[in-house]
DNA sequence: TAATATTTTACGAAAAAAGTAAAATAAAAC
DNA sequence: GTTTTATTTTACTTTTTTCGTAAAATATTA
């Protein structure tokens, strides 16, 4: 990041939508924080939602690079999603319950858009390494690709669903527990057909 | 409690309260999570400073209540304080730093002023203890008991002094340290003349 | 059924936050 | 040391949010 000000106004707003949502924290407040004038402020970003977004963005940035790193290591498939469940679900992917639920709950229709694009970009991203990892036998080969992304779809939906949300002690273990599944399916993972 | 939507409303004030601090936290989204309508909010507390009120209040009196029952327990005086550091400190008086924030710094002149009469409350509760203490022979005898008035109301001003706060990891050690120094000094503990 | 408590809806008033323009300062580059 | 550029300050208008209330509808209890 060249630019201090811009800089300050991201760490800023991060930590304070971390701990209160971005809902509860004002322009404003951020800029005070930050030390950093409103005028700045709306050089680098237009409203609150941009520098939610260009946070998030930067994040995911982080976090993708992380699991490209994992996934282009060279060791067996299995040993990749066992990293990937520890490091980026509760790691790298530390995404706070209170800005979870301004995200989801509260759902700004902006946002939810947003969100739903970056979530495309990441899904081709991990589809390419699924189609490759089948082609190498890592993963069943009688797995239609396609299904893979329907499912992972549908993951996102049912991040979304609070009925599936309140059987868990917080969004990350729902997480945690839908990407097994998702590897693993409801088999005993120590018999489990990948290798 | 007799009523439960009132005793609804003091619990979910508080759990929000505690989390966010009251500034961000509005009439109605306290309604929402309590399942009450605004209105009959507006039947028990005629704004948010009368909920907070009542929390701090009925806070207070749980936090006193156990007090008292230390100070009229029959051990020596240094086992009491012991207590009380312990227990009142962090036990009971589990003031979150989002709560003390919006109390001292966002300093509302009507807060200020409650708060101020709280104190003053307490403070001849206590001031009653130390004296009663010191005909008992529990504390030095060349102690003024206007000193001690004096040095508590001051605890009170240190408390709202951000260089101060600046030293500690949080409000907390902070009132330990303070509590810890009004009653041995900073001679060596063990070696106290309180006895 | 009558009396009481609570919620819903709908609203106007007040307060807070968003966003902008122009002048004043500060920092950097020349 | 003067000019350019970046940032802050001030002072405002607009928009959004929150507050607080009234009256009607619904639910609860006696």
């Amino acid at each position: 990041m060249s630019n201090p000000k811009k800089k300050q106004l991201l760490e800023t707003g991060k930590s304070l939508f971390w701990k209160y949502g971005f809902k509860r924290v004002t322009i404003e407040e951020i800029c005070a924080e930050a030390n950093v004038s409103k005028m700045t402020y709306y050089k680098y970003f237009s409203n609150k939602m941009e520098l939610v977004k260009a946070i998030m963005e930067k994040m995911l940035t982080n976090s993708m690079e992380k699991y490209k790193s994992i996934m282009n290591s060279d060791v067996p498939f299995t040993e990749k999603i066992e990293k990937q469940l520890q490091m980026k679900m509760e790691g790298t992917m530390d995404i706070s319950s209170e800005f979870i639920d301004d995200l989801m709950i509260h759902g700004e229709p902006e946002m939810m858009e947003y969100m739903n694009e970056m979530t495309q970009k990441v899904l081709g991203i991990i589809y390419q390494d699924y189609v490759n990892a089948q082609r190498r036998g890592e993963i069943r080969k009688d797995v239609k690709p396609e299904f893979i992304i329907y499912f992972l779809n549908h993951l996102y939906d049912m991040i979304k669903d609070e009925n599936l949300l309140k059987m868990y002690e917080n969004p990350n273990e729902m997480a945690m527990e839908l990407t097994r599944f998702f590897f693993y399916g409801i088999a005993n993972r120590d018999k489990s057909p990948i290798g």
